[in-house]
Formats: C-alpha cells, sequence, structure tokens
DNA sequence: ATGAAAGCGCTAACAG
DNA sequence: CTGTTAGCGCTTTCAT
C-alpha cells in the first residue's frame, strides 16, 4: 500500500495525496476528503523513511544522555518524548555509558539516521566528535559545556541562585558547620556547583573549608560522610553535588545512628524523583529536568526551522532554586552551647 | 557525499561499495581495501533512511512502554539500548502514559517508521492496535498479555515463584497476619499477582483475609497502609504488588511512627533499584528488568532473522524471587502472647 | 567477483 | 489548483 495506489483509488495524482497528508492549504478541498477517506479504508501509512530520504528532513532528534538509569535523566527522556510527539518528531536516544567508544558509536548512528538536531546531555563530550556534526551542519544543543561555534547552543545553568539559597537557609539555622561533597572534578558541572558553594559561604562570611571529593554516586556519599564525621570540625549540615550523594550520606547516617535531620541537615542538588520518595524526604536545590528538556527540545525546533542563513549560538538560561522537604533542621544548640563555654 | 562519490573515488561500481559496506564476503579484498580507505578518509556514514527504504529493514525496533518516568522502565530501555548498539539496531522508544490516543499514536509512530519489531512493554494493549501491526507482519512481544497469534511472543512472568517465598520468608518469621495491597485489578499482572498470594497462603494454611486493592502508586500505599493499620486484625507484615506501593507504606509508616521491620515487616515486587537506596532496604521480589529486557530483544532478532514461512509465538519464561534486605524481622513475640494469653 | 540499471516510496519543481 | 516527472541514496537483480 503506498500513495501510488492511493492516489489511483482517489482518481487524483501522488501529488495531491502527498500534499492532502501535508496539510497543505491548497488542495481542494473535495479532492482532499476523497484522499482522506481511501486513506482511512485502507489504513494507510506513509512511510516515513521515504520522505525523510527525498525532504532532507528526518524529523528524527537526536537525544544523547550518559545514562538512561541515571535517576537525573528519566524525566528528561519523558519529557522530550512527550515534545516530540506533539510536533511530529521522534527521538533516537543512545546512551555514552561513559565509554568513549559508545560516544563515538552515538554520534555515528545519528549521522546514519540523517536527524534534525541532537541535544547532548552528557555533561561532556570530545570536540572530535562534535565537528562530525557540526560538519554535517546538524543544529546541537549542549549543556553548560557546548563550544563557541555557529549552530550550538548552550543551556546555561544558574547554579549559584539555588546554592546560595541553601546555603542561607543552613545559615538561617544556625549552622556554621557545613559541609559540601562535589561530584568529579572532572565535569565542569561539579567544578561550577563548588564554586557557587565557595562564593555562597563567602558572602555571608563563612569559611568554606569542608570540601571533600565525591563522585556523584551513592557510594561516594556514604563514604565521605563516614570521612567526614571523623574530621576535627564535624559538620552540622551538608550540602551534596547531587541527590545521589544526599542519599548516599543519609543511608551512612542511618547506620551510623545519626538522625537527619535531627543530628545532621542535608540538602542535595537536581531534585530527581526520588529525592521525594525517600525518608525522611529530601531538601534540595532544583534544577528542573522538565525545564531542560523544554528548553533543549525548542532550541532544536527553534534552529531547525530557521533559515540556513542566520544559524546562531543561542545561549538559554536554567534557574535553580531551592526546595524545603524535610531533610534539615535547626542546629543543635546543645552544641552552639557547648562551643560558647 | 554519498555511494557514488565513494565509488567514483574508489574506482569501483557503487554495488561494490555497498558490498563492502555491508560486509559481503564476495569481495576482492583488494578492492575492499581500497573502499575502506576511500570512506574512512571522507569520513562517510550511509544514509539509513535510503538503505532501510530499499531493502525494507529499518534496523529500528520499537519499544513500547507506559511511562518513562516509572521506575521500572530505565533499566528496561538501558538494557534494551544496549543490544541494540551490539547488534547495530535503533531503538523507537514511545510511552502511552495511560492515555489510548497517545498508546494508537505509539503504534502509528513504529509503523510510520517501518520498525522491524516491537516489544510492548505497556501490560495491556487495545487489540484493534495490534492487528495493525499484525497486518503488516511486524514481530511482536508482549509480557504476559499477548494475544494468541502466529508471530506474536509472549513473556510468561512466573509469579507464583517469587511470592511463595515472601510468604514463606514471613511465616518463617512468625507472621500469621499477613496483608496484601493488590495492584489496580484490571491489569492481569495485578490480578496475577494477587492470585499468587492467595495461594502461597492457603498452601501454608494461612487465610488470604487482608487483602486490599491499591493502584501501584506512592500515595496508594500511604492510604492503605493507614487503612490497613486501623483494620480489626492488624496486620504484622504487608507485602505489596510493586515496590512504589511498598515505598509508600513505608513512607506513612514512618510518619506514624511505625517502625520498619520493628512494627511491620515489608516486602515489595519488581525490585527496581530505588529499592536498595531507600531505608531501610527494602525487600522484594525480583523480576529482573534486565532479563526482560533482553529476552524481549532476543525474541524480536530472532523473529525478524527467521524465514517468513516459520513465524511462530514462542512464549518464552521468567522467573522472578525473593531479594532479602532490610525491610522484614520477626514477629514481635509479644504480639504473639498477647493474642495468646 | 563486479558492474549497470531498475527501483524502494515519497516530495518538489515545473508546467499546465 | 493539479498533475507529470525527476530524483533522494541506497540495494539488488541480472548480466557479464
Amino acid at each position: 500500500m503506498d500513495i501510488r495506489e492511493i492516489a489511483s483509488r482517489a482518481k487524483v495524482s501522488t501529488a495531491t495525496v502527498s500534499r492532502t497528508l501535508n496539510n497543505i492549504p491548497t488542495v481542494d478541498p473535495r479532492l482532499a476528503r476523497r484522499v482522506w477517506k481511501v486513506v482511512n479504508e485502507v489504513g494507510y501509512y506513509p512511510n516515513k523513511l521515504a520522505s525523510g530520504l527525498v525532504s532532507g528532513k528526518s524529523r528524527v532528534f537526536g537525544l544523547i544522555v550518559s545514562e538512561i538509569t541515571n535517576p537525573f535523566f528519566p524525566e528528561i527522556v519523558q519529557t522530550f518524548e512527550n515534545l516530540a510527539v506533539e510536533n511530529n518528531y521522534e527521538i533516537l536516544l543512545t546512551s555514552t555509558v561513559h565509554d568513549p567508544k559508545r560516544m563515538e558509536l552515538s554520534v555515528r548512528r545519528m549521522i546514519e539516521r540523517r536527524v534534525d538536531g541532537v541535544a547532548i546531555l552528557t555533561f561532556g563530550m570530545e570536540e572530535s566528535l562534535i565537528q562530525h556534526l557540526r560538519f554535517r551542519k546538524v543544529p546541537l544543543v549542549f549543556v553548560d559545556v557546548g563550544p563557541d561555534f555557529p549552530g550550538v547552543s548552550n543551556i546555561r545553568i544558574n547554579y549559584q541562585s539555588g546554592i546560595r539559597q541553601g546555603v542561607q537557609h543552613l545559615a538561617a539555622l544556625g549552622h556554621r558547620q557545613i559541609a559540601f561533597i562535589t561530584g568529579p572534578l572532572h565535569l565542569k558541572s561539579a567544578q561550577a556547583r563548588r564554586t557557587a558553594f565557595e562564593k555562597s559561604m563567602e558572602e555571608i562570611g563563612l569559611a568554606p573549608e569542608l570540601i571533600v571529593e565525591g563522585d556523584h554516586t551513592m557510594e561516594g556519599g556514604m563514604r565521605l560522610l563516614t570521612q567526614l564525621v571523623r574530621s576535627e570540625t564535624r559538620p552540622t549540615a551538608v550540602m551534596c553535588s547531587n541527590d545521589m550523594t544526599a542519599i548516599g550520606v543519609m543511608r551512612e547516617a542511618y547506620d551510623q545512628g545519626i538522625k537527619v535531620p535531627q543530628d545532621l541537615s542535608l540538602i542535595g542538588f537536581d531534585d530527581i524523583r526520588l529525592a521525594q520518595f525517600i525518608i525522611p524526604p529530601l531538601s534540595t536545590i532544583r534544577m528542573s529536568q522538565t525545564e531542560l528538556a523544554r528548553i533543549a527540545f525548542e532550541s532544536l525546533i527553534s534552529e531547525t526551522e530557521r533559515q540556513a542563513a542566520l544559524k546562531g549560538r543561542v545561549d538559554h538560561e536554567l534557574d535553580t532554586s531551592l526546595v524545603l522537604r524535610r531533610s534539615t533542621a535547626r542546629a543543635r544548640t546543645s552544641d552552639v552551647d557547648a562551643t560558647a563555654e
């Protein structure tokens, strides 16, 4: 069942069938009706491989993530898919699982399928690979780390806004010994979070001294809590570079009989869904995953539909902000007294 | 840059280029080398839309899930993608978000992109939609609910094995009042779990009386724990039809000052990743998501590569089993005494 | 073993 | 506004 068959049954040309299917407004409504009738009767589904081939538009957007099982991503993928459906696109989902080979393969797969744009949400990507995409004029959108080329856009995260709120919240609760567990510092996003923490502390006259390097995993959080708790100046609150780390901290605290939030206040980062489900619900800095996905998708759409002439690199902004749940509490006054006496 | 360009640069025909790229063994190694050399030099990536169009094989498998953000699915999607990469396929991921329109759209999208097979992991799908796929001879694989057509395979979950282990574990711990929170009973999979529970209880001479209908959400779990706790025969242990429900129970128990596992033993179902992260780590019945994905993928591959003649409906089996963590404990002897006196 | 050539199903000029 | 027609880039007979 192909377009010719429909054309002959509806007694029009294939061009007319194509036009009606694509909602070109210039077709005579009477012919259009005839076409739709046949299309519905025979259950005709146009072949997108064929139309993509000839039109040069596949109507597929690539989405490269680091790991689908990383709780940060499902929400993003879902939102991306929702938007794809609304806009009549498909999504080609690919994960790098932190493997350079796999990353290269991702790019190759995108090109072979002739995607119309790709969102790269891996927090880091080799520049040589990007060139492959740019060479083919595929619109690209990155988070934070996009290189400065025409046609590649960036979503700049405002880490400072949320982290400052977190620090000030803790300070307001009477905390002075506030620790920070970073992410892997080879990631720019992890560096940015640490810097934001340092700045926020200094702003209010606190020394950002209790900073330890984590790895954005639960295991890392567990290990580092142990380390922090043994240090000379034991923190009364800890902020983490992501939620999984905070969850590790919470778990280890539980195992050691340290009560969150009574004995230790805790703030995460990202606001993955899981943050609401754990006990106690985790206060965290939200970096909205649905917003992120939406911005990425819209960037791609607008870049795709723009005339080739005025390809630009647009910077988008995404704010972060504190969402309070139940993992923070006032610093123990007894501690303060003890120090005071 | 197309196959003709490569052919002319390598001084061979396009047919030879095509053959070498597809690893057809009959090409002269000397020619093949020439071709590969040019391909690599110019960075040629064959157009899969074109090859799909002519060969009739898109090398895309559809994967329909109910919701990407449902913690049950990310592991499945990741495994599916891993296997796709290994086998040189892409995955067309679609979610129904419990919306019949969206479900219909999913099927349409699959057909329009000419997928070579589709795995339907939505626990329920209208038969009329399935016909669209079957009409086009697209191999299908379902979980539990696949209709009895040639070319559609089924993965049968053995709910009984794991649920029996759970019940017996609880019984061995001295529990007699064991409640069960079901899923939405319009789902066959939820019914099957309840039935398995009833049977397991009866096997050991316990009456499966404390059964309440949930909805597989955390909120449902919270609500139903409240209800159970107020009932005349208050349970000392509860099993849930899925992990999210169990997490809701745990959360509500925490809020009410009921300690898990000391005051209440709890067992979930699925073994989503989250089960390990919550506090205390949740004991649950594992239905391996990676295994499920692997079986689905392999079913599709083998059905795709089979000669059209011998299309069959293969049934696959997936076992479930108890994984013990820290949400169960011995029933309070004081309670038993109290009842005895 | 290799090449020439005929399409796969569709869109987009172009002509009418 | 509609139809004719020339491809899109590739695979696959069919000859050679």
